[in-house]
DNA sequence: CTGAAAGCGCTTACAG
DNA sequence: CTGAAAGCGCTTACAG
């Protein structure tokens, strides 16, 4: 609170003005006054304030990151991602959790970002128009994670080649009854985000694909949620007929579908194969097979393109490719190792 | 950019201090005035900029969390539970990572939150006297999860009873050769600042009560990830006269052991007992027993306290009961139930 | 290369 | 109950 501009402009014996000038790098003064007035802060411990330079300038170096929810692994991983380039870069990280229907719609009706962030890195929310709008309308630079809007970056994943590949591997280890665990959003559910059609859609290539029928009783929506999985794939094995691979449209999904498996006294893979969707941290140590979509990358570069849009660049439009991860959790079915094992 | 209290005093036909006072609910302004001013303020589409109200008081209304790696459970389920009471309360979240040890000696040798924040919510890390020292310089008001320190507010669990509680219950089984995978920081690394000798304490606790013999064999201390406990299990099953039980300091190290013992072709509960320690979002699917310690209570105690230390009220140290969760990792050793399965 | 001065948009004693 | 004015601590044309 002391130490201003003031004093370390007395002290280097300069005016307040070529302080500010020398302490930000600015080109045009004598290098020799630089190295002063450097000196002077330092031994004042000087450091500029941030209101008052915000204030100043018009611009907060700050970012606000947007997600629906904290505690879940994928939004945390793709903040920690985001973190780091941004501060890397000198920007603060604002964070907002709209966990709510009605956080969500408070958050949007009011100006609540406007003068606090320059720009706003969006996660998983499928904003509509007005949401939009609302943050152009507070002077916000707009980077989105999965999902795509002309004018502002985005980055997104592959995911019908995702769904595509998850169920593919399926196919090609011979199975021909193959269910799909999807994500459906729950209304005023802040779980997803996740556009669950593009999964589902690549799994249904893979089975024209392949000149498997599609089966409708074989196509469950459920919440991003283990016990979820654990339920669905409970009502799986409840069908006269079922199946002999799933695949579940995120990792949590399947941790649950494995649960309930387990509990039935079945054996992945031998009985059923899981592939899943993400590859979460856990999903390693389960031996999961599952879907990469570079999480992590997700992240930074959204706050890549974020910070290049608020440095004057045009907006960048990113695609990730998944990518299948074998492991532990699937293999032919039963009947093509009859007498095998 | 445009609308400021100037525009909002001319609409409203009053001056400035009467906006600024009438806008914050300041006693001592006649109710006609206000309602004219908000209004006007209303029509206006006038926010107050925050720059300038921080620059103008001194505070910022801004809260620092402060955490050593965010893509871990435990730190997610801190921060959203703080961050929910944080804006609750009207204060903005400032995410700080601090994942090396590179990132946390630079954070603190540069005044990096002075006229950021007007306090920090420091989870997990055990700071030293210098750090503590370096956050109170900087003006912050300092609150603690997972440590203490007087001068400041604090929320710890009562670990040791936690770790009692866990291995007890292993001891009420049956179990005589009970091991306890417990966690070691090794240096640079961010995952933990659990203080990991109290869990342990815990543990000799429960086994001199039972009057076991301690083994130090059987006590081991890696880093806080799945696959360290997938190691050290896998080390546990070399032994002469390997174990009938285990305590695990965290879920993920438990989660590990979990996957080496059904490498191994062991079950659980029926060959080997696992105990965790967090409640982990994903022990129930996994049907792990584990220790309670009411992760997001940490995170919203401590927010509180914050807050509350804000106000002027005196700094709070909170204590927190563990609670057992018994789920189905547990069961006697196979000796005790000779010819029963 | 450097300085004097205005301005960013609030808040808050002080006076009335 | 309300207003005029100073002040918070920077940045940035403008002049020299």
């Amino acid at each position: 609170m002391s130490v201003s501009v003031v004093s370390v402009a007395e002290r280097a014996g300069v005016s307040v003005s070529t302080v500010s000038r020398a302490l930000r790098g600015i080109p045009g003064i004598a290098e020799s006054t630089r190295k002063r007035v450097q000196d002077a802060a330092e031994e004042l411990g000087y450091v500029a304030s941030p209101s008052a330079s915000r204030l100043a300038t018009g611009r907060t170096r700050t970012i606000a990151v947007v997600v629906p929810l904290l505690s879940k692994w994928f939004f945390a991983e793709v903040i920690a991602a985001a973190g780091r380039v941004l501060s890397r870069e000198g920007y603060d990280v604002l964070l907002t959790e709209l966990s709510t229907p009605a956080l969500r719609a408070e958050f949007f009706a009011s100006p609540r970002l406007h003068g606090r962030s320059d720009g706003a890195l969006v996660v998983a929310l499928q904003l509509a128009p007005e949401e939009f709008a609302a943050l152009e309308a507070q002077g916000q630079a707009v980077a989105l994670v999965g999902s795509e809007r002309t004018g502002a970056s985005s980055v997104q994943v592959e995911d019908r080649a995702g769904g595509l590949a998850a169920t593919r591997h399926l196919v090609n280890l011979g199975h021909e009854r193959i269910a799909f665990i999807g994500i459906q959003e729950l209304p005023g559910s802040p779980l997803g985000g996740v556009p669950p059609a593009e999964r589902l859609l690549g799994y249904r290539d893979a089975l024209a694909g392949a000149g498997l029928p599609p089966d409708p009783e074989l196509e469950l929506g459920v919440e991003n949620t283990v016990d979820d999985g654990v339920a669905a794939m409970a009502s799986l094995l409840t069908r006269a007929d079922p199946p002999t691979a799933v695949v579940a449209a995120s990792d949590e999904l399947a941790f649950g579908a494995l649960s309930t498996l387990r509990g039935a006294g079945l054996d992945v893979p031998r009985d059923v194969s899981i592939v899943g969707y993400d590859n979460h941290e856990l999903a390693r140590a389960v031996g999961l097979t599952t879907i990469d979509h570079g999480v992590a990358d997700q992240g930074r570069l959204a706050a890549e393109a974020l910070v290049a849009t608020l440095a004057g660049q045009p907006a960048a439009v990113g695609r990730l490719e998944p990518r299948l991860v074998v492991r532990g959790t699937t293999a032919p079915p039963r009947r093509l190792r009859a007498g095998s094992s």
